[in-house]
DNA sequence: CTTAGGG
DNA sequence: CCCTAAG
C-alpha cells in the first residue's frame, strides 16, 4: 500500500499527461492497495455497556465496567446471532465501521487457521512491493522530492511540452509548495509517530513513512480502519505482531468478501423496511473499498467466491450509520440522577461537573454509551459459546485497561480536570448541544486530541463516544493486545494519520480519536439513533440511505487537492484521490471532484460569501490557476473547436 | 469502475 | 454530498 504514489512522482512526468485513455490508465493495475485493511465490525458494546451501566449503575469503575461489559457483549452476541442472517447480507464494512465507530476496530479472529496460511499468500505481492518501497522510501523520498521539484521547475516545464508539465505558470508555486507538502505529511506522519513504539518493527514503520511520501495524507480522521494492512506496531508484543499479519490478512480477505457481499447480496433496491442499519454506510464504504481493491480485482473476485463459500459470521455492532455511531447520548434536561449513575459506573466524569457549577447544575443524562466496535470473525461451525467467549475477551481486553472518560466541549476536548465547568465554559444551558464525552482506554497520560471542529457540529444530544483501543487481540492474544494498546494509546497522542498502518488494528489514540469523531455528527435523523444501542432490531430500516457525514475539508486536505489537480489536472481525480487521498478512506475521488468544483466556485465568489473555514487565498488562487489551465490543456486535446473559435474571433 | 455534471 | 448518465 503505501507508497505507490510516490513512484508517481517520480514517474511525474507520466503523470503529467493529461489523459491517457482508460486503456492506457488501466495500467494502474499495478496499483497496489493492497489488501490492507481490516474488517472491522462495529460493536455497539460500548451503548450496551451504558445501559447496563445505567440499570446497573453500581461500579464504581474499572471492575464493574468490566463486568458489566462481558454481559453485555455477551447479550449483543446474541442479538448479533439472531441478526446475523441479516448481517451477513448487509455486511457493513469498515467503513461504515470507521465512520461509524471510531472506536477501536477489534478483530477477532477464532480459528483463522486458514488465515495463517493464507496470509503469505495473500499479502506475498504486496508485501514484496511494500519491502522494495519501504526499502526505498526514504532515500527516494528525497529524490523523489527533488524530481519534482525539477519537474514542476521552470526549465522542466519549459523543455517539455505544455502537455507534458504540469501547470507551467504555476510550476514556481508547486516547487515551492512541494515541501510543504511533504512537510505536510511528515510532521503528522513521521513526527508524531514515536519513533521508538514502531522501530521496532520495521515494517510497520515503514508504512506510515511510505504513506506519507507518497501523498500527503491528511487523514487523520481515519477511517482507517482500512489501514490495516500496514502491519505494524508494537514491538512490545510479540505474541500481537505474529498474530497481526494473520489479522490483517484475514481483514483483507474478509473485507473484500464483506465487499463482494454487498454487491452480490444487496438488491439493487431495497426497501427501507428491509434494509438494516448497515445499509446505511455500505454505500460509501463500498466505494471507498472498491478503490482501494482496484488493483485486486482479480483477487477480489476470488474473495467473493470465497466468502460466499466460507462463510465467516460477522458481527457489527454498530450498524447505524453515522448516527447509529453514536456514543452516549446525553439528553438534555435529564436527572441529575442519571447522571451521575452513569458516572458511576463509568467513571470519572468529572466530578467537578457537577459540583462546579454551583449555582447551577447541569444536567446530564447519558443514555447509552457507545462500545468500541468490535469484529469478530469466527468459522462458521464455532460454537456459539466459542463467539461468546471471543467477543467477551475482546470487551475486557478492552476494558480491563481501565476506562478513562474524556470531556469534549465544543469538540475539543476538556483536558484540564481542574477546571471547573465554568471555567472551561461548560455552561447550563450550552452544555447539552455542546458537550460529549468520550471513554478511553486507560488512559494515564491523557492523551487527548483534539477533535476536529467538524466534529462539533453534534446535535443536540450529547454523544459519547468510546474510543476504545482498538483491541487487537486475536483469539487468544486478546489481552495482550489490548495492554499493548493502551499504551500505545498513552504513549501517542498525536498521532494521525496513521500509524499505521494497516495492518493493524493498532490506532494511535488519537487515531482512535479522530475516528471517534464519527460519533459526533451523527445525524439527527433517526429518533432511533440515540438508542444506539440495540444493535438491532427493529426499526431502523431507514438507514439505508443515510447520507454519509459531513466532513468539511480541512485546509491541510485543500492544500493536497490542490497540489494534486496542479500536477494531474482535472478530471483525473482518482488518480488525484490515490496521490493525495489515498489514506482518506472517506474521500473518494467523487469527493475529490467535488470539492475542487467548489473549490473553483469559492475563488469565484467574494470572502465574504464564504463560509467555512477559510481557505488561504492563496490556495484559491492557484485553484484557479490551476483550473485555468487544465481547462485549456484539456481543450488543446480536442482541438476541433478551439480552432473554430480561433478562427471566428480572428474573422 | 471512472468521469462529468446536475441536484 | 448524492445520484446518474456515459463511457
Amino acid at each position: 500500500m503505501m507508497s505507490l504514489e510516490m513512484e508517481s512522482c517520480d514517474r511525474g512526468q507520466a503523470a503529467e499527461v493529461p489523459r491517457v485513455p482508460k486503456s492506457a490508465r488501466g495500467k494502474r493495475s499495478v496499483r497496489k492497495k493492497e489488501a490492507q485493511s481490516q474488517v472491522m465490525c462495529a460493536f455497539d458494546l460500548l451503548a450496551t455497556v451504558a445501559g447496563k451501566l445505567l440499570d446497573e449503575g453500581e461500579g464504581s469503575a474499572g471492575a464493574p465496567a468490566l463486568t458489566a461489559c462481558a454481559k453485555d457483549v455477551r447479550v449483543k452476541q446474541e442479538q448479533c446471532n439472531e441478526e446475523r442472517e441479516h448481517l451477513k447480507n448487509e455486511v457493513t464494512d469498515q467503513d461504515s465501521c470507521n465512520e461509524s465507530a471510531i472506536l477501536p476496530h477489534v478483530v477477532f479472529q477464532h480459528s483463522m487457521n486458514h488465515a495463517r496460511n493464507e496470509y503469505p499468500k495473500a499479502k506475498s505481492e504486496d508485501q514484496d512491493k511494500e519491502s522494495s518501497m519501504i526499502s526505498s522510501t526514504k532515500a527516494e523520498l528525497s529524490s523523489n522530492f527533488r524530481a519534482i521539484a525539477d519537474l514542476w521547475s521552470p526549465e522542466s516545464v519549459e523543455a517539455g511540452d505544455a502537455v507534458a508539465s504540469p501547470m507551467p505558470t504555476a510550476a514556481g508555486g508547486f516547487h515551492k509548495n512541494a515541501p510543504d507538502m511533504y512537510n505536510l505529511l511528515d510532521p503528522m506522519d513521521v513526527d508524531m509517530k514515536p519513533p521508538p513504539l514502531v522501530s521496532s518493527d520495521s515494517t510497520g514503520e515503514m508504512p506510515r513513512g511510505l504513506k506519507g511520501v507518497a501523498g500527503y495524507s491528511v487523514d487523520r480522521d481515519d477511517d482507517d480502519d482500512d489501514k490495516s494492512s500496514g502491519c505494524t506496531t508494537h514491538p512490545s508484543t510479540t505474541a500481537n505482531r505474529d498474530f497481526r499479519p494473520n489479522c490483517t490478512a484475514e481483514h483483507s480477505r474478509v473485507r473484500k468478501l464483506l465487499t463482494c457481499k454487498y454487491r452480490n447480496a444487496a438488491p439493487p433496491r431495497m426497501h427501507k423496511s428491509d434494509l438494516s442499519y448497515s445499509d446505511v454506510e455500505r454505500k460509501p464504504s463500498f466505494r471507498n473499498k472498491k478503490m482501494h481493491y482496484t488493483r485486486q480485482r482479480t483477487q477480489r473476485s476470488t474473495f467473493k467466491r470465497r466468502k460466499l463459500f466460507d462463510r465467516h459470521t460477522v458481527l457489527a455492532s454498530e450498524f447505524g450509520r453515522a448516527n447509529g455511531k453514536g456514543n452516549t447520548k446525553v439528553t438534555k434536561r435529564d436527572s441529575h440522577a442519571a447522571f451521575l449513575k452513569a458516572n458511576k459506573g463509568t467513571e470519572s466524569m468529572p466530578s467537578q461537573k457537577s459540583g462546579a457549577s454551583n449555582d447551577c447544575h447541569v444536567k446530564l443524562k447519558i443514555k447509552s454509551f457507545k462500545v468500541p466496535e468490535l469484529l469478530v470473525e469466527i468459522p462458521e461451525n464455532a460454537t456459539v459459546g466459542s463467539l461468546k467467549k471471543t467477543v467477551l475477551e475482546a470487551v475486557n481486553a478492552i476494558l480491563g485497561g481501565g476506562l478513562c472518560v474524556g470531556v469534549l466541549h465544543h469538540g475539543k476536548k476538556v483536558r484540564d480536570d481542574s477546571k471547573t465547568l465554568m471555567q472551561a465554559g461548560i455552561g447550563q444551558d450550552d452544555v447539552l448541544d455542546n458537550l460529549g464525552f468520550s471513554l478511553e482506554p486507560n488512559c494515564t497520560h491523557n492523551p487527548l486530541q483534539v477533535q476536529p471542529p467538524e466534529d462539533t457540529s453534534f446535535m443536540e444530544t450529547i454523544d459519547i463516544t468510546e474510543p476504545l483501543a482498538r483491541i487487537a487481540p486475536a483469539d487468544s492474544s486478546c489481552k495482550h493486545g489490548e495492554i499493548d494498546v493502551s499504551h500505545e494509546l498513552a504513549v501517542t497522542p498525536l498521532t494521525m494519520n496513521y500509524q499505521g498502518s494497516d495492518h493493524d488494528s493498532v490506532h494511535s489514540p488519537d487515531k482512535v480519536y479522530r475516528n471517534s469523531r464519527a460519533l459526533v455528527p451523527v445525524p439527527a435523523a433517526d429518533p432511533d439513533a440515540g438508542a444506539i444501542v440495540p444493535v438491532n432490531k427493529s426499526k431502523r430500516s431507514p438507514e439505508q440511505g443515510q447520507r454519509r457525514i459531513r466532513r468539511p475539508f480541512s485546509v491541510a486536505e485543500v492544500e493536497a487537492l490542490v497540489l494534486a489537480v496542479e500536477k494531474l489536472g482535472t478530471g483525473r481525480w482518482r488518480d488525484v484521490k490515490l496521490r493525495a487521498f489515498d489514506n482518506a478512506k472517506h474521500r473518494t475521488y467523487v469527493d475529490l471532484k467535488d470539492k475542487w468544483k467548489t473549490l473553483v466556485h469559492t475563488a469565484s465568489i467574494s470572502p465574504q460569501q464564504r463560509r467555512g473555514e477559510p481557505v488561504p487565498q492563496e490556495l484559491l488562487d492557484r485553484v484557479l490557476a490551476a483550473q485555468a489551465y487544465w481547462s485549456q490543456q484539456q481543450a488543446k486535446l480536442q482541438p476541433k473547436t478551439p480552432p473554430l473559435t480561433e478562427a471566428r474571433l480572428l474573422t
